[in-house]
DNA sequence: CGTAGAATTGAACACTCTCAATTAGCGTGG
DNA sequence: CCACGCTAATTGAGAGTGTTCAATTCTACG
């Protein structure tokens, strides 16, 4: 339904003709999967997905942990009738795919052409056998997404559509804004997808707020935050 | 505002009032608390709350691991003008309060008079850091937790309230049938803030599935499924 | 029994969705 | 460079699911 016609010729992991070679890894202030990957003795493999290319499916094994070096991913569930539930965006220096399940329990897809840094699962948990530091570093990685979730179940279940949007600024204009301006990677259907909205009511708050000044776009995908306070304020 | 009279004479934490000295564990398949109590060397105290009581509050310090011995628990996040998300109900066996962060980021109530079982995380981290084992089983515990998360993300975002009503039922008929009867122990308005509800709809659900004959109520809280596949068929 | 909280039920409303039309943005190729 | 075509985004109007407010009814427990 949402496959990409560029995914029909990938092979099923690490896409043979995508192979980037080893990357620098990002500037980035703690990097918590470099630190892992040093303890264990192990060094990342880079690939390159292309926009809305599949990295993994719900339901296959769960063989790669994954790190957004460039680019943008979004993880994913489904009901049966294609509606979609998105729990998260990743971006460059965020780890996903940690499952300590065998399958995926999630699906995840590059939004735009994306660079990704993957680790062998099993290697990893050979290295969190033996080294309590990994271990902890990997309970402290599904922490963090446990905390997400937890934020996110509260807006998904309480917020209105206004304060599903603030709060979704809010979050974006943490993790990606430069020099003042906030580049959206994701289309209004997948913020949609994200807040439990439909993507007009999506569009429709961001026709709002920038008509009450408090959001400047230039570019559909290209906003810039005037009044961060206000936002703050329907956040709830 | 949701304060029951009887924490606010109680202490911050173990409350003085309430001890009820070690109980037995609960018959578990697989009870991992206590194998990780086990392997850390600790045994866990056993308080009782009454219902209602608060066991910890969001923004408090984790000092505390907590298992349902007997009883049930709520966990939520409240916005600030009271609305109110809860994002998991334990019953007997069930672990939580497990942070990995220095603080709570949930309120914990004892839905009715309850037991817990509870370690100081101080000691467990401490005895994560020197067995691998034990840290291995808290990353497992937290995983568990997240992989909820997700599944109830896709609820709330995305089902209808009667999708969200039959998962629920299925996810309690799962957890606490004995004797073909779900005896809950939580109120309309619990499963509406767990399910992103109103109480109102709730009941107009659960009526209009007895009215189909797929649930038989004797009591608002004494539930007997009649047609599982058919609640499986809406479960979507 | 009698009272208070819990649950049910009804009616009107509102927020968000659905369906539809229009406009904007962007890559491709003439 | 502009025309073309496709997808994304915006905007409007109407409908619907779930909410809100209110009135009973039920149930549990002194």
């Amino acid at each position: 339904m949402l496959a990409p016609s560029t995914s029909t010729i990938a092979p099923a992991l690490p896409p043979l003709g995508s192979i980037a070679g080893k990357c620098t890894a990002p500037a980035l202030a703690t990097d918590k999967f470099g630190a892992i990957l040093g303890r264990a003795g192990m060094v990342g493999t880079d690939f390159c997905y292309r926009k809305d290319e599949e990295i993994y499916g719900e339901g296959e094994p769960s063989e790669y942990v994954y790190q957004v070096v460039k680019g943008a991913v979004r993880t994913y569930k489904l009901l049966s009738d294609g509606r979609r539930q998105i729990d998260s965006f990743h971006l460059p220096g965020d780890v996903f795919g940690l499952e300590s399940s065998p399958t995926c329990r999630l699906t995840a897809e590059a939004i735009v052409d994306t660079t990704i840094r993957l680790a062998k699962r099993s290697s990893l948990e050979q290295a969190a056998e033996v080294d309590v530091q990994v271990a902890l570093h990997l309970w402290s990685l599904t922490a963090g997404h446990l905390r997400h979730a937890e934020d996110h179940m509260l807006l998904l279940g309480r917020k209105t559509a206004m304060e599903k949007v603030a709060t979704f600024l809010l979050e974006m204009d943490r993790r990606l804004t430069v020099a003042g301006m906030m580049a959206l990677p994701m289309t209004r259907r997948d913020i949609a997808d994200y807040l439990g909205l439909t993507l007009e009511t999506v569009s429709r708050t961001f026709s709002q707020l920038q008509s009450q000044g408090v959001l400047g776009l230039t570019g559909a995908r290209q906003v810039a935050l005037r009044n961060r306070q206000c936002l703050r304020n329907m956040d709830a």
